[in-house]
RNA sequence: CGGGGCGUAGCGCAGCUUGGUAGCGCGCCUGCUUUGGGAGCAGGAUGUCGCAGGUUCAAAUCCUGCCGCCCCGACCA
């Protein structure tokens, strides 16, 4: 493509409204626009790497048995109804009538449309396994999107569901995803790591997520040091301390001390001179509306997540006042697990504190000296606090590693949540009737993407891998009114055009140093200077994008030479999966 | 939804406190010079100052309401 007929608008100003690298240069770099907040326009150089992303994903999902279909994005309210996400997907899913006044929703995900789709075709046990795939639109209301293409409401998905007869079958589909998972991301070049994950709203028992490492990611994982296990820190575990013996004569007597106005952690540790790690607090939260409360040590944090999987709640959150006050007969600052109506529950790291101080369900008064068993009982330890970097692997108990990532991807056993909500069966050999096994596996196309520029880029602008880059060379003549310069480039132009090559000839009465500017900022891995002093040994230049390397070839050879290094380079991303 | 900030030319911003009819840099257009890392000089175009009311002789500036955007938090793939 001739650059002076490209619509390709780079700014060296940084947009101010752009706070992570990707969304500054995407914007810089003439890839997308902002429509609205969270909904953007990709302008060409930013759809040629969605493309380009979406062409390897096909290639390793169609290699791994799955097809590819193309579903609606508004889907009918009745189906939502049907597996129950009507009233739980809450305010995330859009909705909205037609004239007919019938309620409707933009797809956030497609679980339902396919598998009533799959439940209408798929009768028998012959016709099974399937997996399905899908490059969509996908629509969910952000509460706040941010970071440019990275969180928004409007996004490209690469979403897959299979169905299985059994769980062993599933667990087969599961492990194919899983590998064309790593597949896809070690074609595009990207450094990631799969980790284990909690599933979230869309349900299921086991999933892991793709993260692709880097500093601005929003989710940060935990890796162990020693063996495999690495985790979303939602998920991370944190194993079960051994329980030391301890002894009821230790126990020192109940005391109920006064404490006006002292309610937070660091108040009560101060006031009664004592460490956090003495104290427990005390949390009391609304699960489907009804108070629990959560027991840890004053030093640590609840992992909402494990309270919630833990109660098998669907909506969890800190109570209110009101909550507060009615179940412990006490305001916000003051609860304790002594002589509570609710039930309680009790972190590990409780398990063998002695003698420590809580709240007495009492306005401005706590207890000191409190013991499990003697003063109060409970049902039983769990672990549902948040790691910390001095926790060690749950596995192998090795040394952990905080980390931050992107999450671009993402499996799920689905299990029969949604096959079994709406009737997806089938007949086994027997004549029985079964319900189908489900998985479901996502790809954020335009997260990949933003992920794939924090991982590449410079000073200069973005770094692009071979296989993910708009373009594959750039053709710079220094100065386009040299006769001798413009013709080598045109002919030069035409025999990579005529070899199939991706290229971008920047025949733009330019500068040379600003034609330099926007093939750095817009990343094109190679770029060819044609200028005056080499072209009279009949010589180029190749420049390398990524290390800055620069060679001379002649005339003749430059094109054999950028095709086996694009060769090259998109195969190694190939060769390690 | 809570807290904070912003909205003035395509982009980045000043002007607002103390009302007097809009400016700077980049970009854009024309000409000359320049031509290997975002050139120089000269000339030029571009704004319902987010929207709607109000106060005033006069509003970008003061007041009220609304809308939009960004950041932090809560929430979330």
């Amino acid at each position: 493509m001739r650059y002076s007929e490209m619509f390709l608008p780079t700014g060296r100003e940084v947009p101010s409204d752009a706070e992570v690298i990707s969304h500054q240069l995407m914007i810089r770099a003439g890839m997308i626009r902002k429509l609205i907040s969270g909904i953007y326009s990709y302008l060409p150089l930013g759809y040629r790497v969605i493309r380009k992303l979406e062409q390897i994903i096909r290639e390793e999902m169609n290699k791994a048995g799955a097809q590819e279909v193309h579903l609606p994005m508004v889907q009918p309210a009745e189906l939502w109804q049907e597996s129950g996400r009507w009233v739980h997907y809450g305010k995330e899913l859009l909705r909205f009538r037609d004239r007919h006044d019938h309620e409707y929703c933009l797809g956030p995900t497609h679980e339902e449309v396919i598998t009533s789709l799959v439940r209408n075709d798929v009768k028998t046990y012959r016709q099974l396994p399937r997996n399905l795939y899908q490059i969509q639109t996908k629509f969910r209301d952000e509460v706040r999107p941010r970071f440019g293409v990275m969180r928004c409401r409007e996004f490209g998905m690469k979403d897959a569901y299979s169905f299985d007869v059994d769980e062993e079958s599933a667990g087969k589909s599961y492990e194919k995803m899983f590998t064309a998972y790593n597949n896809i991301f070690n074609r595009c070049g990207l450094k990631f790591r799969p980790v284990e994950a909690d599933s979230g709203s869309i349900g299921g028992k086991y999933s892991h997520e793709f993260m692709v490492m880097a500093e601005s990611g929003e989710d940060a994982m935990v890796f162990c040091e020693k063996c495999s296990y690495a985790a979303n820190l939602e998920k991370a575990e944190v194993a079960c301390p051994e329980k030391k013996i301890i002894y009821e004569y230790d126990f020192l007597p109940l005391e109920e001390v006064h404490t006006p106005d002292v309610r937070t952690i660091e108040e009560v540790s101060a006031f009664l001179k004592v460490m956090p790690q003495d104290i427990v607090k005390t949390l009391i939260f609304n699960a489907d509306g009804q108070p629990c409360a959560v027991l840890i040590r004053g030093d640590q944090e609840v992992n909402e997540i494990k309270v919630k999987n833990y109660l098998g709640a669907t909506e969890l959150e800190l109570a209110s006042d009101e909550m507060i006050l009615k179940a412990t007969g006490a305001p916000r600052g003051f609860a304790g697990p002594v002589n509570i109506e609710v039930r309680v529950i009790i972190d590990y790291s409780v398990i063998d504190m002695v003698n420590f101080v809580t709240g007495a369900n009492k306005e401005n008064y706590h207890f000191k000296n409190v013991n499990i068993g003697r003063d109060f009982n409970i049902e039983a330890f769990a672990d549902l606090r948040i790691v910390e970097p001095t926790d060690n692997c749950p596995r192998c108990e090795g040394n952990t590693q905080f980390v931050r990532g992107i999450e671009v991807g993402h499996v799920f056993k689905l299990g029969t949540k949604y096959s079994k909500a709406m009737k997806a069966e089938y007949l086994d050999k027997d004549g029985q009737e079964k319900i189908m096994i489900m998985g479901c596996y996502g790809i954020g196309i335009g997260r990949t993407v933003a992920a794939a520029i924090e991982q590449n880029y410079d000073e200069n602008g973005i770094v692009w891998p071979m296989p993910l880059a708009p373009y594959h060379v750039i053709i710079t003549p220094v100065n386009i009114n040299e006769k001798d310069i413009m013709k080598a480039a045109e002919n030069l132009y035409n025999s990579m055009l005529a070899e199939g090559i991706e290229v971008i000839f920047d025949d733009r009465d330019e500068r040379a140093g600003v034609k330099f500017k926007d093939a750095d900022l817009i990343g094109i891995p190679l770029r060819i200077i044609i200028g005056q002093k080499n072209l009279l040994q009949g010589n180029v230049e190749l420049k390398i994008r990524k290390t800055g390397e620069n060679k001379l070839y002649s005339l003749q050879e430059i094109v054999q030479q950028v095709k086996q290094v694009i060769a090259q380079e998109v195969n190694s991303t190939i060769a390690v999966s």
